[in-house]
DNA sequence: CTTAAATACGGAACGCAATTCCGTTTAGCA
DNA sequence: TGCTAAACGGAATTGCGTTCCGTATTTAAG
Protein backbone atom coordinates (compact mmCIF):
# COMPACT_ATOMS: atom_id res chain seq x y z
CA UNK A 1 0.00 0.00 0.00
CA UNK A 2 2.77 2.39 -0.57
CA UNK A 3 1.88 5.35 -2.32
CA UNK A 4 3.38 3.73 -5.41
CA UNK A 5 0.14 5.15 -7.49
CA UNK A 6 2.31 7.34 -9.62
CA UNK A 7 4.26 5.05 -12.21
CA UNK A 8 7.46 6.95 -12.58
CA UNK A 9 9.04 5.05 -15.69
CA UNK A 10 12.08 4.03 -14.86
CA UNK A 11 15.04 5.97 -16.75
CA UNK A 12 15.46 5.06 -20.40
CA UNK A 13 18.65 3.12 -21.72
CA UNK A 14 21.37 5.05 -22.61
CA UNK A 15 20.35 4.69 -26.56
CA UNK A 16 16.78 5.25 -26.04
CA UNK A 17 17.92 8.60 -24.88
CA UNK A 18 19.84 9.62 -27.23
CA UNK A 19 17.42 8.59 -30.07
CA UNK A 20 14.66 10.05 -28.27
CA UNK A 21 16.46 12.99 -28.47
CA UNK A 22 17.60 13.27 -32.21
CA UNK A 23 13.81 12.36 -32.69
CA UNK A 24 12.35 16.01 -31.11
CA UNK A 25 15.33 17.76 -32.93
CA UNK A 26 14.11 15.90 -36.50
CA UNK A 27 10.91 16.57 -35.81
CA UNK A 28 10.97 20.17 -34.72
CA UNK A 29 13.01 20.67 -38.16
CA UNK A 30 10.96 18.80 -40.26
CA UNK A 31 7.52 20.14 -38.47
CA UNK A 32 9.40 24.17 -39.53
CA UNK A 33 10.30 22.74 -42.93
CA UNK A 34 7.01 20.76 -44.49
CA UNK A 35 4.46 21.11 -40.80
CA UNK A 36 3.02 19.14 -38.28
CA UNK A 37 1.37 16.90 -40.83
CA UNK A 38 5.08 15.56 -42.43
CA UNK A 39 5.06 11.74 -42.88
CA UNK A 40 6.25 9.95 -39.64
CA UNK A 41 8.98 7.99 -42.18
CA UNK A 42 10.32 11.72 -42.93
CA UNK A 43 11.12 12.45 -39.19
CA UNK A 44 12.42 8.62 -38.57
CA UNK A 45 15.13 9.40 -41.86
CA UNK A 46 16.09 12.71 -40.19
CA UNK A 47 16.76 11.55 -36.96
CA UNK A 48 18.41 8.20 -38.48
CA UNK A 49 16.16 5.27 -36.91
CA UNK A 50 13.65 3.38 -37.96
CA UNK A 51 9.45 4.00 -38.23
CA UNK A 52 9.54 1.41 -35.26
CA UNK A 53 11.43 3.13 -32.88
CA UNK A 54 9.27 6.87 -33.42
CA UNK A 55 6.27 4.83 -32.69
CA UNK A 56 7.78 3.07 -29.63
CA UNK A 57 9.26 6.69 -28.06
CA UNK A 58 5.63 8.64 -29.48
CA UNK A 59 2.72 6.42 -30.21
CA UNK A 60 0.51 9.06 -31.33
CA UNK A 61 2.00 12.05 -33.44
CA UNK A 62 0.55 14.39 -30.86
CA UNK A 63 3.14 12.99 -28.68
CA UNK A 64 5.96 14.16 -30.69
CA UNK A 65 4.42 17.73 -31.26
CA UNK A 66 3.99 18.41 -27.68
CA UNK A 67 7.38 17.19 -26.76
CA UNK A 68 8.44 19.50 -29.50
CA UNK A 69 6.93 22.47 -28.36
CA UNK A 70 6.65 21.94 -24.65
CA UNK A 71 9.19 24.73 -23.96
CA UNK A 72 7.71 27.39 -26.58
CA UNK A 73 4.17 26.70 -24.99
CA UNK A 74 5.89 26.74 -21.25
CA UNK A 75 7.39 30.01 -21.73
CA UNK A 76 3.67 31.20 -23.41
CA UNK A 77 2.31 30.26 -20.39
CA UNK A 78 4.42 31.96 -18.46
CA UNK A 79 4.27 35.47 -19.70
CA UNK A 80 1.17 36.06 -18.20
CA UNK A 81 2.58 36.76 -15.21
CA UNK A 82 5.16 39.49 -16.34
CA UNK A 83 2.18 41.23 -18.84
CA UNK A 84 -0.17 40.87 -15.66
CA UNK A 85 2.16 43.35 -13.83
CA UNK A 86 3.39 46.01 -16.69
CA UNK A 87 -0.44 46.47 -18.10
CA UNK A 88 -3.74 47.23 -16.31
CA UNK A 89 -5.97 44.07 -16.73
CA UNK A 90 -7.67 43.70 -19.90
CA UNK A 91 -4.58 45.41 -21.65
CA UNK A 92 -2.62 42.03 -20.23
CA UNK A 93 -5.22 39.97 -21.56
CA UNK A 94 -4.90 41.47 -25.15
CA UNK A 95 -1.08 41.71 -25.06
CA UNK A 96 -1.21 37.79 -23.93
CA UNK A 97 -3.84 36.73 -26.70
CA UNK A 98 -1.22 38.43 -29.12
CA UNK A 99 1.56 36.05 -27.94
CA UNK A 100 -0.42 33.22 -27.75
CA UNK A 101 -1.42 34.23 -31.74
CA UNK A 102 2.43 34.33 -32.19
CA UNK A 103 2.70 30.41 -30.49
CA UNK A 104 0.29 29.24 -32.95
CA UNK A 105 0.10 30.77 -36.14
CA UNK A 106 4.21 30.74 -37.06
CA UNK A 107 3.95 26.48 -36.82
CA UNK A 108 2.99 25.45 -40.22
CA UNK A 109 -0.30 23.04 -39.42
CA UNK A 110 -0.16 23.67 -35.60
CA UNK A 111 -3.66 25.05 -35.41
CA UNK A 112 -4.84 22.58 -37.86
CA UNK A 113 -3.97 19.78 -35.90
CA UNK A 114 -5.36 21.77 -32.36
CA UNK A 115 -8.61 21.20 -33.65
CA UNK A 116 -8.47 17.83 -35.42
CA UNK A 117 -10.12 14.78 -33.75
CA UNK A 118 -8.29 12.17 -35.48
CA UNK A 119 -6.67 9.73 -32.62
CA UNK A 120 -3.56 10.87 -33.66
CA UNK A 121 -3.86 14.23 -32.83
CA UNK A 122 -6.38 13.49 -30.09
CA UNK A 123 -4.14 14.49 -26.90
CA UNK A 124 -2.73 17.90 -28.51
CA UNK A 125 -5.59 20.09 -27.53
CA UNK A 126 -5.99 18.27 -24.10
CA UNK A 127 -2.32 18.70 -23.09
CA UNK A 128 -2.09 22.47 -25.03
CA UNK A 129 -4.98 23.35 -23.07
CA UNK A 130 -3.87 22.34 -19.70
CA UNK A 131 -0.76 24.39 -19.84
CA UNK A 132 -2.23 27.37 -21.08
CA UNK A 133 -5.37 28.07 -19.75
CA UNK A 134 -4.81 28.54 -16.27
CA UNK A 135 -2.97 31.50 -17.49
CA UNK A 136 -5.43 32.79 -18.99
CA UNK A 137 -8.05 32.31 -16.72
CA UNK A 138 -5.62 34.17 -14.19
CA UNK A 139 -5.52 37.17 -16.84
CA UNK A 140 -9.73 36.71 -17.47
CA UNK A 141 -9.86 37.01 -13.27
CA UNK A 142 -8.02 39.49 -12.97
CA UNK A 143 -10.49 42.01 -15.74
CA UNK A 144 -12.94 41.03 -13.78
CA UNK A 145 -16.15 43.09 -14.94
CA UNK A 146 -13.84 44.43 -17.83
CA UNK A 147 -14.97 41.58 -19.97
CA UNK A 148 -17.58 39.44 -20.42
CA UNK A 149 -18.59 36.96 -18.52
CA UNK A 150 -20.21 34.75 -20.14
CA UNK A 151 -17.51 32.71 -21.98
CA UNK A 152 -14.97 30.10 -20.64
CA UNK A 153 -11.22 30.76 -20.72
CA UNK A 154 -11.86 27.08 -22.23
CA UNK A 155 -13.76 28.84 -24.98
CA UNK A 156 -11.84 31.54 -25.74
CA UNK A 157 -8.49 29.81 -25.92
CA UNK A 158 -10.62 27.68 -28.55
CA UNK A 159 -11.73 30.12 -30.36
CA UNK A 160 -8.34 31.78 -30.81
CA UNK A 161 -6.68 28.48 -31.99
CA UNK A 162 -9.78 28.35 -34.59
CA UNK A 163 -8.88 31.56 -36.17
CA UNK A 164 -5.20 30.36 -36.84
CA UNK A 165 -6.41 27.61 -38.44
CA UNK A 166 -5.84 28.53 -41.83
CA UNK A 167 -2.79 31.18 -41.24
CA UNK A 168 -0.20 31.12 -43.88
CA UNK A 169 2.05 33.28 -43.80
CA UNK A 170 0.26 35.24 -46.19
CA UNK A 171 -2.34 36.07 -43.64
CA UNK A 172 -0.90 36.73 -40.56
CA UNK A 173 -2.32 39.77 -40.97
CA UNK A 174 -6.17 39.14 -41.55
CA UNK A 175 -5.72 36.56 -38.57
CA UNK A 176 -4.04 39.30 -36.20
CA UNK A 177 -7.13 41.14 -37.48
CA UNK A 178 -9.79 39.09 -36.87
CA UNK A 179 -8.74 37.60 -33.56
CA UNK A 180 -8.80 41.33 -32.57
CA UNK A 181 -12.27 41.61 -33.51
CA UNK A 182 -13.26 39.03 -30.97
CA UNK A 183 -11.40 40.65 -28.30
CA UNK A 184 -12.76 43.66 -28.80
CA UNK A 185 -16.51 41.88 -28.76
CA UNK A 186 -15.11 40.60 -25.31
CA UNK A 187 -14.84 43.80 -23.68
CA UNK A 188 -17.46 44.68 -21.51
CA UNK A 189 -19.10 48.20 -22.97
CA UNK A 190 -21.36 47.79 -20.33
CA UNK A 191 -21.58 49.67 -17.05
CA UNK A 192 -18.08 51.53 -16.75
CA UNK A 193 -15.51 50.91 -13.80
CA UNK B 1 -14.33 33.49 -83.77
CA UNK B 2 -17.42 33.07 -82.49
CA UNK B 3 -18.01 33.15 -79.18
CA UNK B 4 -17.81 29.81 -78.45
CA UNK B 5 -15.48 30.52 -75.75
CA UNK B 6 -17.79 29.14 -72.99
CA UNK B 7 -17.87 25.53 -73.83
CA UNK B 8 -20.89 24.49 -72.72
CA UNK B 9 -20.88 20.58 -72.21
CA UNK B 10 -22.77 18.62 -74.18
CA UNK B 11 -25.64 16.90 -72.80
CA UNK B 12 -24.96 13.67 -70.86
CA UNK B 13 -26.20 10.31 -71.90
CA UNK B 14 -29.60 8.67 -70.10
CA UNK B 15 -27.21 6.73 -68.20
CA UNK B 16 -24.79 9.29 -66.95
CA UNK B 17 -27.08 11.57 -66.10
CA UNK B 18 -29.06 8.69 -63.86
CA UNK B 19 -25.93 7.84 -62.21
CA UNK B 20 -24.81 11.46 -61.15
CA UNK B 21 -28.15 12.07 -59.56
CA UNK B 22 -28.04 8.84 -57.44
CA UNK B 23 -24.61 9.43 -56.45
CA UNK B 24 -25.66 13.09 -55.37
CA UNK B 25 -28.40 11.32 -53.49
CA UNK B 26 -26.00 8.66 -52.32
CA UNK B 27 -23.35 11.41 -50.98
CA UNK B 28 -25.86 13.57 -48.93
CA UNK B 29 -26.97 10.59 -47.08
CA UNK B 30 -23.61 9.57 -46.67
CA UNK B 31 -22.06 12.96 -45.38
CA UNK B 32 -25.25 13.34 -43.23
CA UNK B 33 -24.33 9.92 -41.42
CA UNK B 34 -20.26 10.08 -41.64
CA UNK B 35 -19.05 13.73 -42.68
CA UNK B 36 -17.87 15.35 -45.78
CA UNK B 37 -14.48 13.06 -45.80
CA UNK B 38 -16.15 9.96 -45.99
CA UNK B 39 -14.76 7.10 -48.04
CA UNK B 40 -15.18 7.54 -52.23
CA UNK B 41 -16.16 3.58 -51.82
CA UNK B 42 -19.01 4.45 -49.36
CA UNK B 43 -20.59 6.78 -51.76
CA UNK B 44 -20.09 4.78 -54.67
CA UNK B 45 -21.65 1.50 -53.23
CA UNK B 46 -25.25 3.53 -51.41
CA UNK B 47 -25.31 5.06 -55.03
CA UNK B 48 -24.89 1.79 -56.90
CA UNK B 49 -21.80 2.53 -58.87
CA UNK B 50 -18.02 2.00 -58.92
CA UNK B 51 -15.63 4.29 -57.91
CA UNK B 52 -14.47 5.33 -61.34
CA UNK B 53 -17.58 6.51 -62.00
CA UNK B 54 -17.74 8.71 -59.13
CA UNK B 55 -14.33 9.79 -60.45
CA UNK B 56 -15.25 10.60 -63.96
CA UNK B 57 -18.42 12.93 -62.87
CA UNK B 58 -16.37 14.66 -59.92
CA UNK B 59 -13.03 14.66 -60.16
CA UNK B 60 -12.57 16.12 -57.30
CA UNK B 61 -14.26 15.35 -53.49
CA UNK B 62 -15.37 19.19 -53.78
CA UNK B 63 -17.04 19.11 -57.08
CA UNK B 64 -19.39 16.37 -54.82
CA UNK B 65 -19.92 18.34 -51.78
CA UNK B 66 -20.33 21.62 -53.56
CA UNK B 67 -23.17 19.95 -55.99
CA UNK B 68 -24.88 18.34 -52.64
CA UNK B 69 -25.24 21.33 -50.69
CA UNK B 70 -25.59 24.06 -53.90
CA UNK B 71 -29.24 24.47 -53.21
CA UNK B 72 -28.97 25.22 -49.14
CA UNK B 73 -25.74 27.52 -50.18
CA UNK B 74 -28.19 29.32 -53.14
CA UNK B 75 -31.30 29.84 -50.55
CA UNK B 76 -28.87 31.20 -47.84
CA UNK B 77 -27.76 34.07 -49.75
CA UNK B 78 -31.20 34.18 -51.27
CA UNK B 79 -32.02 34.93 -47.66
CA UNK B 80 -30.09 38.02 -47.37
CA UNK B 81 -32.38 40.07 -49.15
CA UNK B 82 -35.15 38.86 -47.03
CA UNK B 83 -33.43 39.85 -43.67
CA UNK B 84 -32.41 43.65 -45.42
CA UNK B 85 -36.07 43.84 -45.32
CA UNK B 86 -37.02 42.90 -42.45
CA UNK B 87 -34.45 44.49 -40.29
CA UNK B 88 -32.37 47.31 -39.26
CA UNK B 89 -28.80 47.13 -41.30
CA UNK B 90 -26.97 45.76 -38.21
CA UNK B 91 -29.60 43.23 -36.94
CA UNK B 92 -29.55 42.18 -40.71
CA UNK B 93 -26.14 41.04 -41.05
CA UNK B 94 -26.20 39.46 -37.84
CA UNK B 95 -29.05 37.46 -38.40
CA UNK B 96 -27.67 36.28 -41.84
CA UNK B 97 -24.75 35.52 -40.32
CA UNK B 98 -26.51 33.36 -37.73
CA UNK B 99 -28.06 31.77 -41.03
CA UNK B 100 -24.68 31.14 -42.19
CA UNK B 101 -23.92 29.83 -39.01
CA UNK B 102 -26.84 26.88 -39.25
CA UNK B 103 -25.53 26.30 -43.05
CA UNK B 104 -22.47 25.51 -41.59
CA UNK B 105 -22.62 24.11 -38.28
CA UNK B 106 -24.95 21.10 -39.14
CA UNK B 107 -23.07 19.66 -41.77
CA UNK B 108 -20.52 16.88 -40.46
CA UNK B 109 -17.17 17.97 -41.55
CA UNK B 110 -18.51 20.95 -44.03
CA UNK B 111 -16.22 23.23 -41.89
CA UNK B 112 -12.73 21.97 -41.66
CA UNK B 113 -13.30 21.10 -45.45
CA UNK B 114 -13.62 24.59 -45.83
CA UNK B 115 -10.40 25.37 -44.73
CA UNK B 116 -8.43 22.55 -45.95
CA UNK B 117 -5.75 23.62 -48.70
CA UNK B 118 -5.88 19.80 -49.89
CA UNK B 119 -6.30 19.61 -53.24
CA UNK B 120 -9.49 17.31 -52.90
CA UNK B 121 -10.94 19.88 -51.13
CA UNK B 122 -9.20 22.63 -53.15
CA UNK B 123 -11.88 24.51 -54.93
CA UNK B 124 -14.96 24.15 -52.13
CA UNK B 125 -14.08 27.07 -50.35
CA UNK B 126 -13.91 29.47 -53.62
CA UNK B 127 -16.96 28.08 -54.71
CA UNK B 128 -19.33 29.21 -51.62
CA UNK B 129 -17.31 32.12 -51.40
CA UNK B 130 -18.47 32.83 -54.88
CA UNK B 131 -22.08 32.01 -53.75
CA UNK B 132 -22.25 33.58 -50.62
CA UNK B 133 -19.59 36.68 -50.52
CA UNK B 134 -22.05 38.95 -52.69
CA UNK B 135 -24.71 38.69 -50.38
CA UNK B 136 -22.22 39.22 -47.10
CA UNK B 137 -21.12 42.45 -49.21
CA UNK B 138 -24.52 43.74 -49.49
CA UNK B 139 -25.38 43.34 -46.58
CA UNK B 140 -22.28 44.90 -44.81
CA UNK B 141 -22.91 47.74 -47.17
CA UNK B 142 -25.75 48.45 -45.79
CA UNK B 143 -24.52 48.60 -42.20
CA UNK B 144 -22.31 51.35 -42.98
CA UNK B 145 -20.93 53.20 -40.64
CA UNK B 146 -22.63 50.67 -38.09
CA UNK B 147 -19.47 48.26 -38.45
CA UNK B 148 -16.11 48.42 -38.34
CA UNK B 149 -14.73 49.64 -42.08
CA UNK B 150 -11.69 47.53 -41.76
CA UNK B 151 -12.49 44.74 -42.50
CA UNK B 152 -13.57 42.77 -45.84
CA UNK B 153 -16.90 40.38 -46.27
CA UNK B 154 -14.68 37.48 -47.42
CA UNK B 155 -12.60 37.73 -44.14
CA UNK B 156 -15.52 37.93 -42.12
CA UNK B 157 -17.17 34.80 -43.98
CA UNK B 158 -13.97 33.31 -43.01
CA UNK B 159 -13.63 34.04 -39.69
CA UNK B 160 -17.23 32.49 -39.05
CA UNK B 161 -16.39 29.73 -41.38
CA UNK B 162 -13.33 28.66 -39.12
CA UNK B 163 -14.74 29.36 -35.67
CA UNK B 164 -17.16 25.93 -36.99
CA UNK B 165 -15.06 24.20 -37.57
CA UNK B 166 -14.52 21.90 -34.21
CA UNK B 167 -18.08 21.88 -34.17
CA UNK B 168 -19.57 18.42 -33.05
CA UNK B 169 -23.39 18.51 -31.86
CA UNK B 170 -22.74 19.39 -28.29
CA UNK B 171 -20.80 22.10 -29.25
CA UNK B 172 -23.47 24.25 -31.15
CA UNK B 173 -24.04 26.57 -27.85
CA UNK B 174 -20.31 27.31 -27.50
CA UNK B 175 -19.62 28.12 -31.09
CA UNK B 176 -22.97 30.27 -31.60
CA UNK B 177 -21.11 32.47 -28.34
CA UNK B 178 -17.99 32.82 -29.83
CA UNK B 179 -19.28 34.22 -33.19
CA UNK B 180 -21.51 36.30 -31.11
CA UNK B 181 -18.34 37.98 -29.81
CA UNK B 182 -16.95 38.41 -33.10
CA UNK B 183 -20.08 40.24 -34.68
CA UNK B 184 -20.29 42.23 -30.94
CA UNK B 185 -16.62 43.17 -32.00
CA UNK B 186 -17.63 44.20 -35.68
CA UNK B 187 -19.69 46.58 -34.20
CA UNK B 188 -18.98 50.59 -34.06
CA UNK B 189 -19.28 52.24 -30.38
CA UNK B 190 -17.53 55.38 -32.50
CA UNK B 191 -19.49 57.72 -33.15
CA UNK B 192 -23.54 56.83 -32.74
CA UNK B 193 -25.82 57.43 -36.38
C1' DC C 1 35.73 -9.88 -18.19
C1' DT C 2 31.79 -12.94 -19.09
C1' DT C 3 27.12 -13.61 -19.69
C1' DA C 4 22.11 -13.46 -19.33
C1' DA C 5 17.91 -10.70 -19.05
C1' DA C 6 15.75 -6.75 -20.24
C1' DT C 7 15.27 -3.12 -23.58
C1' DA C 8 15.47 -1.16 -27.80
C1' DC C 9 16.15 -1.32 -32.71
C1' DG C 10 14.89 -1.40 -37.74
C1' DG C 11 12.27 -2.14 -41.37
C1' DA C 12 9.30 -5.62 -43.60
C1' DA C 13 4.48 -6.50 -43.72
C1' DC C 14 -0.24 -5.22 -43.50
C1' DG C 15 -4.43 -2.24 -43.81
C1' DC C 16 -6.94 1.30 -45.81
C1' DA C 17 -8.37 4.94 -48.71
C1' DA C 18 -7.27 7.79 -52.98
C1' DT C 19 -6.77 7.72 -57.69
C1' DT C 20 -5.86 5.82 -62.30
C1' DC C 21 -6.51 2.76 -66.17
C1' DC C 22 -8.50 -0.13 -69.48
C1' DG C 23 -11.31 -4.00 -71.30
C1' DT C 24 -16.33 -4.35 -71.46
C1' DT C 25 -21.06 -2.60 -71.80
C1' DT C 26 -24.66 0.53 -73.16
C1' DA C 27 -27.17 4.57 -75.12
C1' DG C 28 -28.05 7.10 -79.18
C1' DC C 29 -28.66 7.20 -83.88
C1' DA C 30 -28.89 5.97 -88.82
C1' DT D 1 -30.07 -3.95 -86.74
C1' DG D 2 -25.45 -2.36 -86.51
C1' DC D 3 -22.03 1.10 -85.46
C1' DT D 4 -19.64 4.58 -82.64
C1' DA D 5 -18.93 7.34 -78.88
C1' DA D 6 -19.73 7.66 -74.20
C1' DA D 7 -19.90 5.59 -69.94
C1' DC D 8 -19.16 1.80 -66.80
C1' DG D 9 -16.94 -0.99 -63.04
C1' DG D 10 -13.59 -2.55 -60.43
C1' DA D 11 -8.77 -4.35 -60.46
C1' DA D 12 -4.32 -2.40 -59.94
C1' DT D 13 -1.31 1.07 -58.23
C1' DT D 14 0.37 4.28 -54.90
C1' DG D 15 1.30 6.33 -50.53
C1' DC D 16 1.06 6.68 -45.73
C1' DG D 17 0.06 4.97 -40.98
C1' DT D 18 0.74 1.41 -37.81
C1' DT D 19 2.04 -3.12 -36.06
C1' DC D 20 5.07 -6.97 -35.35
C1' DC D 21 8.94 -9.68 -34.60
C1' DG D 22 13.74 -11.41 -35.28
C1' DT D 23 18.09 -9.14 -34.23
C1' DA D 24 21.21 -6.04 -31.75
C1' DT D 25 22.51 -3.36 -27.75
C1' DT D 26 22.76 -1.97 -23.02
C1' DT D 27 23.05 -2.98 -18.35
C1' DA D 28 24.02 -5.27 -14.23
C1' DA D 29 25.20 -9.40 -11.92
C1' DG D 30 28.66 -12.93 -11.21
Amino acid sequence: MAPDAQPSEPPLRADARRNRDALIEAAAAVFAAVGVDAPIKAIAVQAGVGVGTVYRRFPRRSDLIAAVFRHEVDACALAAEGLAVQYPPFEALAHWIDRLLDLIITKRGLASALQSDAPAYAELRADFEARLAPSLQRLMDAAGRDIRSDISARELWRAVALLCAPAKASEFDETRKVVGLLVRGLRNSGPSS
